[in-house]
Order: C-alpha cells, then sequence, then structure tokens
DNA sequence: GTGAAAGCGCTAACAA
DNA sequence: TTGTTAGCGCTTTCAC
C-alpha cells in the first residue's frame, strides 16, 4: 500500500557500503575510492532516491542568518509595505533557527547605501536579499558578494550583472504596457496621453524608463488613431514645479489619460486632477498606497498596477531560506504577474493574506 | 548572539519531571498526577515553548492519506488546470510522506457525484479536499465526514452550513461587478449589456448567479446612463440554440458588451462575434483555458477574469496538509484575488509559477 | 579511505 | 502514574 520511500542506509546495503561512505559522495565531499564512488554512483543510478529534507534539517546543527538591504520603511509607504513581508518571513523561518535581520539605507542617498550595504556585508551574513536602488554602488557591492562566495537575492530592481543567486520583480517593459492598454480602452478617435516620472530623486530613472518604453510601445503598435503621447520627466523637481507641469499639462483639451510611473507621484496628480474638475482624463498609477487607495475608491484614479513589494520581498527571503536550508535552487528569475486593481477587485487584493504564503 | 530555543528535555529539567511527563500533558495524553500536572503547567507558562516542528515530525511514524474529490480533468480543461494543482501538492508532499489520492466525478451527473464522494469516504481518509459542485449531495456527505470527524477543505464553490475546517475560492459576486466595471469602461452614452451563461448543464446556476447579482448591482448603481441589462440562461441547452440565440443577441444595435459566466461559455460567443464581424462589442469572459486566450491575444476577448482553479487545488490541499502534519489551523476563509487578464498581462500570469507557491 | 556511533528534538512503547 | 529508551533519517566526528 505504502510505498516507503529510499534511505541512505538502503543505499548503503544495496552498494554494499556504509552510511558514512554514501553521505561522502552524495555530497561530494570526497575521501572517497574510486571503487566506491563507483558503486554508489551506479546503486543511485538504478533508484530514485530523495533525501529527506527533515531529517536532514535535524541532522545539522548549523544556523543561518540572512541580511535584508532594503529603504528606510519609516520614510517611505511602499517600503514600508516592504518591510512587513521581511517581518512575515522573518517570523516564518524563526523556528527554523533562521534569522532574518533587516539593514536599512535612505532611500534617496547614494552614501547610505554603500554604507548600509558595507555595514551588512562585514557582519558576515550566510545570506543577502537586496534591493539594490543605485546601479554602480551595487554592482561594486555584488563583486564583494561573489568574492566572498555570498549567495544573493535581488529583488525589485534587476540587474543581471551581478549574477545574482535570483531575481524577484516585475517586467516593466510590460507594465507599461498594460498601462497603455488600459488607458486607452473604449477611448474613441485621436487624443493626446501622457506618462509622468514624478520622483524626488534622479537616480531611479532607469527604471521608469522602462515602463516609459513599453508604453509608448502600445501606441506604436496601435497607431490606427493619431496619438500624441507626452513624456514628462519630472524627477528631482519640488513640489511647486511639479504642480505647475500638472496644471500645464491639464491644460490640454485633447489629453485623455495620465500614467503616473512612481507609486508615490500619483496623489499630487490627482489632487489636481479633482481641483480642476478634469474627471474626463482617465488616470493610472502604481501601488496600494493608503492614498492611491482612496483615490481609487473615490474614482480618480482608475486602475492601479500592483507591484506587492510585500509579496516581492517575503519571496526573495523565502527562496534564500529554502536555498540554504534545504538547498534548494531557485529560479534564475521570479515574474511576478502585473496585477490590475480596480475599485471593485480592490478588496480581494487587500484581504487575501494567502496571496504571500 | 543565538537564543537557543527550548526543548522538552529543558522543559522537564526546570519542572523536575521526565520528558516522558512533559510530552504527555503537551499532549493531554492523561496518565499525569496532579502534583506533576501542575509542576510542569507551570513552567509552561513561565517560558515560551515552541515544539520544533520538524523533529516532531521526524519522531512521529504516522503517515497521512488526502483524498480529493474533483471533476475528471479529462471531459473539462479548466478541471484539467486544477488536477495540475494536485499533482504539484501531490510531489511536493510525498516527500513527507503524506499522499494524495484524487477521486474523479462527471462534472454533469450528480449520480457520478455521489457514488464517487462515498467512495472515498470509505477508502478512510486522514482528510478530504473537495469541490461540492451538488449542493445538496454535498451536505449528506459534509455531515458523514463530521461524524467521523475527518477535516474537509472545500473549493471552487462554498457551502458555509457544511462546516468545513476551510473554503478557498472567489467571491463571486465581486467578481461580477469587476466584469460589468470593466466592460462599461469608457463607453459612452447609453447601451444595452448582456450576461450569459452558457452551461452544458442546468445544475451550476446558484454559482452564476452569484456573478449575476453583482453585474446587475454595478450598473444600477452607475445608473447615470440608460442601460439595459439583458440576462440569458443558457444552462442545458444544446449548441444549435445557443448559437441563435447569440446571434439574435447580437443584431442588437446597441449591444456594447456581453459578459460570459462561464469560462467554457465564451469561446463559441467569440467565434460568432467574429464571424458576424462585431468587433466594437466587448466581450469578457473567465479563465485561461486555450481558446480564451487564443481569443484574447486576437483581440475578440478584451479581459478575462482569471479563477486560477490549479492555484485554488493547490492551495486547498496545502492548507490541509498543513493541519494534518504540522497542526496548523488555516483561516475559515481564503477568498482569492480576481485577477483580471488583459492581452498586455497575460504572459506574466502564464510565465509565474511562483504565483502558486 | 572507511565504518561505527553519537546526536538533532520529539514520539511512543515499555518497564518499573 | 512515572521514567527510560529505542527509534525517525541524516550529519558529523572519530577511531581505525
Amino acid at each position: 500500500m505504502e510505498k516507503k520511500s529510499i534511505r541512505i542506509k538502503d543505499i548503503a546495503q544495496l552498494a554494499g557500503v556504509s552510511i558514512g561512505t554514501v553521505d561522502r559522495v552524495l555530497h561530494n565531499r570526497g575521501k572517497v575510492s574510486a571503487e566506491a564512488l563507483q558503486k554508489v554512483l551506479s546503486t543511485l543510478r538504478e533508484i530514485d532516491y530523495k533525501p529527506n529534507l527533515i531529517a536532514r534539517t535535524l541532522g545539522t546543527k548549523k544556523n543561518y542568518r540572512i541580511v535584508v538591504i532594503v529603504p528606510d520603511p519609516a520614510l517611505d509607504e511602499y517600503w514600508g509595505q516592504s518591510n512587513q513581508g521581511i517581518g512575515q518571513a522573518a517570523s516564518e523561518w524563526q523556528q527554523y533557527d533562521v534569522q532574518v535581520e533587516p539593514y536599512f539605507f535612505n532611500l534617496y542617498d547614494k552614501e547610505s547605501f554603500k554604507c548600509t550595504a558595507g555595514e551588512a556585508f562585514r557582519s558576515q551574513p550566510d545570506g543577502i536579499v537586496i534591493a539594490p536602488i543605485f546601479y554602480q554602488e551595487a554592482l561594486h557591492f555584488f563583486e564583494q558578494c561573489r568574492i566572498s562566495n555570498i549567495p544573493v537575492v535581488v529583488f525589485n530592481t534587476n540587474i543581471p550583472e551581478g549574477k545574482p543567486l535570483c531575481f524577484i520583480g516585475q517586467n516593466l517593459y510590460e507594465s507599461g504596457k498594460v498601462a497603455a492598454a488600459l488607458i486607452h480602452l473604449g477611448q474613441q478617435g485621436a487624443g493626446n496621453f501622457a506618462i509622468l516620472h514624478i520622483n524626488e530623486d534622479r537616480g531611479n530613472s532607469i527604471h521608469l524608463l522602462e515602463k516609459e518604453r513599453g508604453f509608448k510601445e502600445y501606441f506604436e503598435a496601435n497607431h490606427h488613431q493619431a496619438h500624441q503621447i507626452i513624456a514628462l520627466n519630472l524627477s528631482g523637481s519640488d513640489e511647486v514645479r511639479v504642480k505647475q507641469e500638472i496644471k500645464s499639462l491639464l491644460a490640454d483639451a485633447q489629453l485623455k489619460g495620465i500614467l503616473v510611473t512612481t507609486s508615490k507621484g500619483i496623489a499630487i496628480t490627482a489632487r489636481l486632477l479633482q481641483k480642476y474638475g478634469k474627471n474626463n482624463i482617465r488616470l493610472i498609477g502604481y501601488d496600494l498606497l493608503k492614498e492611491n487607495i482612496g483615490y481609487l475608491k473615490s474614482g480618480t484614479i482608475d486602475f492601479l498596477i500592483n507591484q506587492n513589494s510585500k509579496h516581492q520581498t517575503f519571496l526573495g527571503i523565502n527562496q534564500l531560506a529554502n536555498f540554504l536550508f534545504l538547498k534548494k535552487l531557485p529560479p534564475a528569475s521570479n515574474l511576478l504577474p502585473l496585477e490590475i486593481i480596480t475599485r471593485e477587485n480592490l478588496d480581494s487584493y487587500l484581504g487575501s493574506s494567502v496571496h504571500y504564503q
């Protein structure tokens, strides 16, 4: 009835060697004669051995420390959500003696990133999860980790050159395309569509330009109508200037929709849209920030694309912990779904903790 | 640095009893004197003991058998996807000696359901995961399980009266509302909107009527335009009749959008829409069936709402296995997000296996 | 290079 | 009613 699974002991018996020898070839720890190696290898080939992870874990005394390098959650709501993911992962893994320790840097400060990352590195963790906001600095950091042989999981922003163990995030180019499609849906005739980068900092812009590329690409591919695309980069501008720019943008009678690429920037846009009574302009943005949810509910924002930083973070830590703890190799890339949120399905996303399992 | 967690051994030492005694009070197996009980209980109160689940598992010889009662995957693509979830869960849990055994019934046959469920029940499983398609028959079945004290996890269709351990599925009412909102987006002026139930069987209709309620509710709440809602129940009709009905529906020049509530039914609608060149009628349906994906890509279908039966099934088995294996009580209800799929974000959903973790 | 043996924290059978 | 003990499958140490 029940097929008992094969143990190391069984393999040893079949191969006519001891348990220790089998273990040594299983982990190529060396110190095995060619003869013994052959015997074990050939029996291994005949059967389908799956190690009992539970037993393995219990047998290993080693405990792991994972370090998570992320922007300070106090400074930014998006990263606040990410921090919830850290907490969740931490409490889930602590019972297995895997401790998760966050290191926070200032989202707008390269130096802070460098400094925090350095500190985290010097603490000699068994693995690192990082949101590599600053490209150049991150590259250097990855190199360090490579040399020290510390596995790194990257999320939020991909840096393939860093050769991380695994990347977790969204396809930003497609995200721009989705936004364009939603903004364009049911809009007849010609019209203008704007894409706005509203950012307190200039650093992140590579990240945002991917969305822009997708956005433009959509309209180029659907050029059956004469559309004009307005791209406005307000990164690094102060609030007064941002307001001015948006105001003059809204003066355009042909404007039919706006995409704001930064999760934070859309609230100010929504506010101005309300102020000037422009409720025929479709507005799309990112992420379930409190203010954004408010404007989505009231109807000023039409769609939000959820980047789900909590899930991304949680998943990143999970992948790394599974790798360290259970030797489970994660996929090189985890592209998360582009979740479209409307007033109507909002609750289903807010409520389902399940989603983040 | 590292805080070692408390073991049963430690408790025994602190309480001045043996580990056997501690184990007995921990599992209230009785056979403990009042005095010893007090000693253990009081030390237990002082410290925060968390059992090592890994060790517990290894120490327990018990192996579990979970039975999954679902419609035959060969007869229906939606349930084919569900079956993938079963396979995934099965292969994930087999290493822990939790075996997952599917029992298939005919989706359109009450008797088959009854018979299969009975058979599954008589096999004396440790737990049951079930898609209770037929209400009355399911009620009786739940009663049986309650008496025999077998935990039941329900998915796809909720039957709260059955008092299952846990339900997994979507809020169908909200799903109807989401569909209505998407179908209505950017549509100016008055117009007619149809909701179609195309089903080979009449049995399922309660399920579908929830979607209808949400659909109508949306338009009632947004009555600033004179909309007419056409609800057509084609459950149990043959294909010829279905085609006729749809054809005459399409003759309506005011028709601006159609929602088909069954995942299978939308393909026939899409085909007719193409045939009659009605590409201004917005079409929305459910689930990532092969044909549906084709029509989504070609633009005949505008949106699909993903019910993700694979994920639902996988999650259901997981919840039950965790409950049996790790004594982890699942939430009473897991309402899954209402995933909106367009041509643009389709790949992100098809690709991400991660989503199903 | 090899095998025997102790130990991970818990369960469960068994003596006392 | 108690305490002791032999596993669970694997890792790791330590003689040989």
